[in-house]
DNA sequence: TTCACGATTCTA
DNA sequence: AGAATCGTGAAG
């Protein structure tokens, strides 16, 4: 197995979130179902939450809802969001750290035929917006907590070779906002098409 | 136990 | 601009 088909190690994502998440950009996330189906996209935009910000979920205290943010990082944090849609992270640094990069938008250069929205929707090739991405993957909080690790429900590649070359990246505040929305910790691929809309 | 609200998305 | 929709967490 060369090295760029080795999964993201938790090590290298044992990182202060605002300098991993915008490593993230280019790297693969993978969605292995129970049959084995698979199926995976490009991370093309991605927010950092970390300590002392106050739109960060453990900036209070730890809870049960937030508490692998305080975990070791190479787990996922999926949260509820407004009720009906799910939110994707990435834990990072060191235990007792609440830390996590958002995944927000992800592009299918070749989605499975078999891959449709819920309502038999049309094959789309990307899927923009942490909220679409989860519907699309079938992420929920069933998943929370899970490690990221290949053979397991989510795992992450890093980029193709192609995909090495140098890519044009912007960095912006976050989206949606009401504490720390003048933080500059959202990153995308600045020509991705698949980059979320709002904000 | 109560209750206002949110790292969103879709419709008008 | 407003609705949909409900788990969470801070307050009482």
């Amino acid at each position: 197995m060369s090295s760029l088909q080795m999964p993201l190690s938790p090590a290298w994502l044992a990182r202060p979130s605002p300098e991993v998440a915008p490593e993230l950009l280019g790297c693969k996330l993978v969605r292995r179902w129970p049959d084995g189906r698979q199926a995976e996209g490009v991370i093309v935009e991605t927010e950092a939450y970390a300590p002392g910000d106050p739109a960060c979920h453990g900036y209070r205290r730890r809870t049960q809802r937030n508490g692998v943010m305080f975990g070791p990082a190479g787990h996922s944090y999926v949260y509820l969001i407004y009720g009906m849609y799910h939110c994707l992270n990435v834990v990072t640094d060191g235990a007792d750290v609440p830390s996590a990069v958002l995944i927000r938008a992800l592009d299918l250069p070749e989605p499975p035929s078999w891959l449709q929205g819920p309502k038999n929707q049309p094959l789309r090739r990307w899927a923009a917006g942490p909220g679409k991405l989860c519907r699309l993957f079938e992420i929920d909080r069933s998943l929370d907590g899970s490690l990221l690790q290949p053979g397991e429900s989510l795992w992450l590649k890093p980029p193709e070779p192609i995909r090495q070359e140098q890519f044009a990246v912007t960095q912006t505040t976050r989206i949606g906002l009401t504490q720390g929305a003048d933080i500059p910790w959202r990153w995308y691929l600045t020509d991705s098409p698949a980059v979320s809309k709002r904000g």
